[in-house]
DNA sequence: AAAAAATGAATGATTGTTCATTCATTGCAA
DNA sequence: TTGCAATGAATGAACAATCATTCATTTTTT
């Protein structure tokens, strides 16, 4: 039924269903960025995707659900990274945490852009249940994957007055904050500043592994 | 011109200017957490407040001006409170540190509705720079009196591997991490374990003060 | 009585959505 | 290949609903 038409779109006027889709919700991270989640609209993002009004409601049926594929978008895009940020590391487990760390410093995550995204939906997110929890899934899957290499990490080491969970949960929140700071304040702190302070934070937890 | 007509309102149903303006703002902060930033209107914050369509152009003439009001008075209670803390804390400087990491994970400013608030803001502060500015000041003098504080305490310590400036920023902005797990997944976490991941921090760093 | 505060119906602007129409592309027949 | 329907993607004007704002009127206080 929804079988990809063209695989090169090329200059055709008329793309495959998944490329409009994808297209739009690019066009909408670009106008939530730029115009905010509450001055977003159906216009903004059709003008911001050179397309026409209807198109959006042709897609996706309605406001709501591309706002839904967009945030759900950026998500997998997030666990895409990191999972193969992961598989790509070094073997050590140190390695692994570091590359962990360093994918929510970099592109394609580390963007201005999407940060303002993920930051909108999170303002949304106490009212809108089908947010937050997308929201929340991201987190636990990532916070699970971060946990578990803090418990190598706390094995290997022999660090017994660490938590895996206290230090997970303290470098992800770390990690969030710090986007706070570049998305607010650009000027103030650059990315590889913002994961430094991540990896001091390594260094004095797991002083064996990262330790000059 | 804007003389404080009732300093006890009692029960008249006209109160002073103030009253009702802290009265719409309350009712503003509670609507943008159950209906979001986007889905307020003029006429749920009316309703929250238990008062008429036209009350808010006639106290704020915009809403625009009712939002910025909203932001500014969660930023200057949030000032207040550290400031009173820090005040009312011991002589120590450790001591102090700690209370003002408290604050973050206390009444009146680690509130629910408030933190939905301080996240709808933010999700809207990269197109607005009025929002951006103010919460860019508050972000700054708090994190001017954190870093005074660690240098201090760097100083007492002669924890010559930390720098005051990574660490007070890896602090603040593990804080407004954790202000999201506890907005997104309260479940998952309470006030109490998000300030002992904090502390933790503070043992790590400075384990000459905070070490058990 | 005069002034101020509050109301709520009315207004014009903006929004999401619909749908009749246009247009590009594809599959098929010759 | 060339011609010709058939398909469905895309358009944009139109519509109903919702929104912020205004203001004539009512209510309350001084």
């Amino acid at each position: 039924m929804a079988k990809a038409v063209l695989k090169e779109p090329g200059k055709k006027r008329t793309a495959s269903k998944k490329a409009r889709q994808q297209q739009l919700i690019l066009a909408t991270i670009r106008s939530v960025a730029s115009n905010g989640l509450s001055d977003t609209t159906m216009a903004t993002v059709a003008r911001e995707a050179g397309l026409s009004q209807g198109i959006i409601n042709l897609h996706f049926q309605s406001k709501e659900r591309l706002l839904v594929e967009t945030l759900n978008y950026i998500a997998e895009e997030y666990r895409a990274t990191w999972e193969k940020a992961l598989a790509g590391a070094g073997d050590s487990t140190a390695e692994k945490l570091a590359a962990l760390v360093a994918v929510d410093f970099r592109q394609p995550v580390c963007d201005r852009n999407k940060l303002a995204v993920w930051f909108a939906f999170w303002g949304e997110s106490k009212s809108r249940p089908t947010y937050r929890k997308i929201c929340a899934m991201r987190d636990m899957a990532y916070r699970k994957q971060m946990i578990d290499l803090c418990d190598v990490l706390i094995e290997e080491g022999g660090y017994e007055e660490l938590s895996s969970r206290t230090i997970a949960t303290g470098l992800s929140s770390m990690t969030e904050g710090l986007w706070l700071d570049l998305l607010i304040s650009p000027r103030s702190i650059t990315r590889e500043e913002a994961m430094g302070v991540c990896m001091n934070y390594l260094e004095l937890a797991f002083y064996k592994h990262f330790g000059d």
